[in-house]
DNA sequence: CCAAATTAGTCAGAGACTCTGACCATCGTC
DNA sequence: GACGATGGTCAGAGTCTCTGACTAATTTGG
């Protein structure tokens, strides 16, 4: 089973599904739009990791854990990456064991396409939740994830 | 990039992360409660063709359009769950062409198990978020569904 | 300081997931 | 009854992911 699973009966689906269909339309809207741009030449997986670097660059290990991938898998999708220019392996100035995962400019245009949609489709919601909805969505979202996201900061 | 992108700045994080995280959490401690219980041999594929089953049963070519992946797919899913006793095929009285996927013993024992996670884990929402926030969550989801979910009813 | 444990990353191999393309059988329509 | 649409399978290839074993560098404890 997944997340999406559960009873239905009472009151209607179960938060699990209600939280997915949204997340996984956006992703749908960000993925159409990036390969209408001409940027098809990465997989979902790809940019699962990809999503993660930051602009001072990320170690794999660093990448892999937040993915929730083993670092071999997390070694595999940089190297498609690399390939495709998204990507530069730089060495890690602090540890000689260590290489940062940089960001190249390919990534960054890309990112720029992936934001405009993710404000457009944002502002779609909004209008039809209205805002007081919107906002009461996020505030919601928001507290849930201090204790839904080891990651939380 | 997935729905996960999106910029930081402005308003913390984009919806579509905080959507993703606790979908992402449920999702995990499903997993664990099934595992527990000796349900560890099905993989994440399987499951979210296992949970779209109907207790009527449900023809290959709809699991597959609603798990969004091919019907060749969710044809080798099916097998695989088949072998391991979750599911049978049976004839569909109504077309000779069609067969319907139907849940085994095996299926619902593990689905009571699952919905009783959702349940505890919504409790737990529901008790950080407090019940009116939690009901406001509720609410938006399920009108973010009208435009978010092509199978909405 | 140095041995031991930890951490960053790689290589090799295998299993699992997903797709495209081609195909057959049945259904619905005109 | 012919024809397009639908339900499903087979074959093949590419991708994703894991476990296990390994090297190299860092950190820790005495």
């Amino acid at each position: 089973m997944t997340a999406e699973d559960g009873p239905e009966a009472d009151g209607g689906p179960n938060t699990g599904l209600l939280l997915f269909l949204p997340y996984r339309a956006l992703e749908d809207r960000i993925f159409a739009a990036l390969a209408e741009a001409g940027y098809d030449d990465f997989t979902p997986a790809q940019a699962r990791v990809m999503q993660r670097i930051s602009p001072d660059g990320t170690r794999l290990t660093e990448l892999a854990a937040q993915a929730q991938i083993t670092k071999q898998t997390a070694g595999f999708l940089v190297d498609q990456l690399e390939k495709a220019g998204y990507v530069r392996r730089e060495p890690d100035p602090t540890d000689r064991r260590a290489r940062l995962v940089c960001g190249a400019e390919k990534l960054w245009a890309a990112k720029e396409i992936a934001d405009a949609v993710v404000a457009e489709v944002e502002r779609e919601w909004e209008e039809h939740l209205g805002r007081r909805r919107y906002r009461q969505l996020r505030e919601a979202l928001t507290l849930l994830r201090e204790i839904t996201d080891p990651w939380a900061s």
